[in-house]
Formats: C-alpha cells, sequence, structure tokens
RNA sequence: GGCCCGUUCGUCUAACGGUUAGGACUCCGGCCUCUCACGCCGGCAAUAGGGGUUCGAAUCCCCUACGGGUCACCA
C-alpha cells in the first residue's frame, strides 16, 4: 500500500507533486494500491475548497488513486490511542504551558544548545496528575533504545532517544498532532512504503516510535526524496513561482513536461525525454539521487518543446484557443522561438490581428493593395511571384513588409514554411 | 548549536578501483539563410581541500571546508 498525504493548507507545491508521482508510479509497478490522505488535522490552516484543487491537479496528471481519505475522519481512533499510550505508561501528561515552554526553546537557543522537553511531567505521580486542573497536552515518553529503519534512498538509519525526545501527540484540546495522526493512519491503512519529502526524514523516528508502542509490527519502507532547491539553492517557497503547479500550467508548460522533469531531475533516465507510462517501466526508487537538485525552468522549456512536438496538430490546436490541423502544424513551426502554450498562442494570434509596419510603411500599403482581389495560390513561390509582380518590390524592401503583413512580426520562421498553413486564412490575416 | 543528508562542467547528470572524466541544457564560434530562429558542425567548461589505502582513487577510509534538511500544541 502507497500513500500520498497533502494537506489543504496550501496551493500544489512542485515537490509534492512529485512525491505523488513518484508513489504513483511505485504503486503501479509494484501493482499495489494507493490511497490519498488529506491530512486535514489543522482546522484553522485549512483552505475551503484545497482539497478538491489538489484532487483536480492529480487528475490533470493522470494520477489515480484507489482511496480518498480524510484524516480528521479517524479523530476517534487517534484519541482512543492516545489513551492507551497513556494507559500503557508510554505517554504522559503534561501542563506546562505553551508560554513557559517557548522561554525555554528561546533559552536554548540563546546558549546554542538543543532544546529538549526538559521532563518535569514525565515526574508527576498519578495523583499529582489528577488533581491539577489545568489543560493539558499529551506527550509520548521517548524511546529507550535507538529507533532504526531502513531508507531506500539514504540507506540505513539510525536515531539517538534523545533526539526523538518526549513529543506532542495530543493537543490542549485533543486533536492529534501531525506526526501521532500520521503514524496511526499509516499502521491503520497498512502503508507499506512512504515516500515522501526529505524534510520528513527527521520525522520518520518518531512514527516509527509511535507504532512500536502500540504493538505494531509491520516493517515500513521509506524513500525520502531530497529537496528541490531554487536558484539560490535554498527550498522552493511560496515566494519562487516556478514551485507552483498551477504557476507552470498557466505559464503553458504541459502536464507531460512537468512529470517529465520530475523524474528527470535527480535521477538517472534511459532517454530524456519520455512519457508516464515509461518511466513506469524502468523507473527504480532506489536509483533516485540522494543530493537535492536545483530547479532549472530553461532545461524545463527544452522539454517542454519536445512535448509539444509530439502533440497531435489538432490538439496542440485546441491548447492554443483554435481548433484546426492547420494551425496546430502552423504552431510547432513556432516551437523554433517559444517553449510553452502561451508563448505560442501570442505569436499565433498576432498573426490574426492587424498589423502596421513601422519600418517600410509604404511598400507595406502598397503591398495590402496588391492583396485586393487575391487569387488563390497553393504554393508559396506563386504567391511571393504574383505579389512581387503586382507590387514592384524586391528584396528586404519586398519581404520585410510581407512578413508584417502576414505575421505582424519583422522576423519569425521562414515565410514559404508558413505559407502552406496560412493559406486557407488570408482573408482573415491580411488586414 | 544538536541530529541527519550531501559535494563531478553554470545546471541536471554518466563513468566493475585503470576513460584523452562522457552526455544533455545554457553560452560562444562557423555553416545554412529573405529576417530572428531551427537545424548541422565545432568550442568553452568539472571530480571542494588535505591526508591515507593501493601498482593505480572521481570511485574505498579519515579529517576539514562548504551546502542543504530538521529541531512547534504546522503539516
Amino acid at each position: 500500500m502507497y500513500r500520498f498525504a497533502p494537506s489543504p493548507t496550501g496551493d500544489m507545491h512542485i515537490g509534492n507533486l512529485r512525491v505523488a508521482l513518484f508513489n504513483y508510479i511505485c504503486a503501479k509497478q509494484s501493482k499495489e494500491k494507493f490511497i490519498i490522505r488529506v491530512e486535514d488535522t489543522d482546522k484553522e490552516r485549512n483552505i475551503e475548497g484545497k482539497d478538491q484543487e489538489i484532487l483536480e491537479i492529480l487528475n490533470l496528471f493522470g494520477i489515480t488513486y484507489d482511496q480518498l481519505i480524510y484524516q480528521s475522519d479517524n479523530l476517534k481512533f487517534h484519541r482512543q490511542l492516545g489513551s492507551k499510550l497513556l494507559m500503557d505508561g508510554n505517554a504522559f501528561s503534561c501542563f506546562c504551558s505553551a508560554k513557559t515552554l517557548e522561554e525555554k526553546r528561546e533559552q536554548a537557543k540563546k546558549d546554542k544548545k538543543a532544546y529538549r522537553y526538559d521532563g518535569v511531567c514525565k515526574k508527576l505521580s498519578d495523583s499529582e496528575v489528577i488533581e491539577n486542573e489545568n489543560p493539558f497536552v499529551v506527550r509520548i515518553k521517548e524511546p529507550s533504545e535507538k529507533i532504526e529503519f531502513t531508507d531506500l534512498i539514504k540507506g540505513d538509519m539510525k536515531f539517538e532517544p534523545k533526539d526523538i525526545d518526549d513529543f506532542v501527540i495530543l493537543r490542549v484540546d485533543k486533536t492529534p498532532t501531525y506526526n501521532f495522526a500520521c503514524a496511526i493512519d499509516d499502521m491503520l491503512s497498512n502503508v507499506s512504503v512512504i515516500i515522501r519529502g526529505e524534510d520528513h526524514l527527521s520525522n520518520t523516528p518518531k512514527q516509527e516510535l509511535i507504532r512500536k508502542y502500540l504493538g505494531y509490527n509491520e516493517k515500513v519502507k521509506y524513500a525520502h526524496l531530497p529537496i528541490i532547491l531554487n536558484d539560490s539553492g535554498k527550498k522552493m517557497s511560496k515566494r519562487d513561482d516556478e514551485s507552483s503547479v498551477k504557476w507552470l500550467l498557466e505559464e503553458g508548460f504541459l502536464p507531460d513536461t512537468i512529470i517529465n522533469y520530475l523524474i528527470l531531475i535527480g535521477n538517472k533516465t534511459p532517454t530524456e525525454i519520455f512519457s508516464l507510462d515509461e518511466a513506469i517501466t524502468w523507473f527504480d526508487i532506489t536509483k533516485v539521487s540522494k543530493n537535492p537538485a536545483k530547479f532549472d525552468i530553461t532545461k524545463l522549456r527544452q522539454l517542454n518543446r519536445e512535448h509539444i512536438k509530439a502533440l497531435d496538430p489538432l490538439s496542440l490546436s485546441k491548447f492554443i484557443g483554435y481548433s484546426s490541423k492547420d494551425i496546430g502544424k502552423l504552431a510547432k513551426i513556432y516551437l523554433e522561438e517559444a517553449s510553452t502554450i502561451n508563448e505560442i498562442k501570442v505569436k499565433i494570434d498576432t498573426i490574426f490581428k492587424t498589423k502596421t509596419c513601422d519600418e517600410f510603411e509604404q511598400e507595406f500599403e502598397l503591398l495590402k493593395v496588391a492583396t485586393k482581389d487575391l487569387p488563390y495560390f497553393k504554393e508559396f513561390d506563386e504567391f511571393k511571384a504574383y505579389l512581387g509582380e503586382k507590387s514592384g518590390l524586391k528584396g528586404k524592401k519586398f519581404f520585410k513588409p510581407l512578413r508584417s503583413l502576414l505575421t505582424g512580426s519583422d522576423s519569425g520562421p521562414n515565410l514559404s514554411d508558413i505559407y502552406p498553413h496560412i493559406k486557407n486564412y488570408l482573408g482573415e490575416i491580411i488586414k
């Protein structure tokens, strides 16, 4: 069983998509089930409708799943198991106020020491706990031994008890914290392989500890994916436009391109350009690089050109708001100077707009007149010869304004390449 | 600061312990050409540093430096 566990607190991040994608691929390869679990335990920060948006994005990328779970639906289990830990003596009630903890944390920071919970409430007797009427949280007790687990990418990992600490599992309002809910839900769904971002690596021993205390003995495998870095070498954040899947889509990058790129970086692949289905046949999660990769939009643009090239003309035409094979073919020619759907659309739209020509204004007008009662020419050469003769222009003074008249631009692809695809629309183009 | 992970051209990467350290993107030149491009051909460019082990190290070990992640009643 594989899972992807997004929280509906923000836009789908490129890193999240990569995690979803890798889970999907591995599930497909091993023919195991794949579930989506929406981690919505933080009611304050949940954003209305975000879950649907995430699901729509997954759908757009062809990432299908077998089941959809909302973490908040498991609240009763979280509480039940929380009190089991309490009764078994593996957890304790903690009455320390947020304020005093904050002060201690700051002090530790000042002393350049790692903050650890000081364990004052761990020593409380049963009667002291019962008599205390203050609000409390539930903390788990740090383990007595090292916690070890295997990471498919990083190798064998080992964490010391003191680095796991007595962390909070139930808040004052008795809702579960992330690590607790996550560990339990993974257990309840019998998740066997957890693929997620490297930022979760230090959560792993905590989650292992929870399940260990609960007597869950199934061995869970992990794969922690290296972070995707921005240009300045830091973790990509909301500030980086490129980190938003929505933004990339709006810019005119194809889903196929984005998938290709996310698999390509930090990985060794047999080819550079490939589809998701192809990747499923050879992808190997253990071959994913251990070091973080920088996001390179230039490379993404190159891949996008390749994927657009592979599109059939009619679908490409629809992507840019037209519905004709000719326009699709024309769009492909423009790939030589554009690499996103949006950039191509601008070029094509310009062709159908009213045009002017600053450099050769007179010649431009002359040509325009010459196109009155223009016969239909199958070949560009005939078309060219006719206009050349009728206008009396030649050389630069002919081609420059002609290009402007046909494309609205003073540079671009060979007119002879463009002509076959626009010859049927000249009436709408020349204006 | 503690813990964890990492370090090959600017970027993504390849190289049973033996290669002139390879490829792709970017960049630069040339060819092509009605323009800008594409395309084709060519070029620049890397094993973080120091110690070991070894006949031989990018590759194995140690140290240093640097980079990243993480240290919440967020997920």
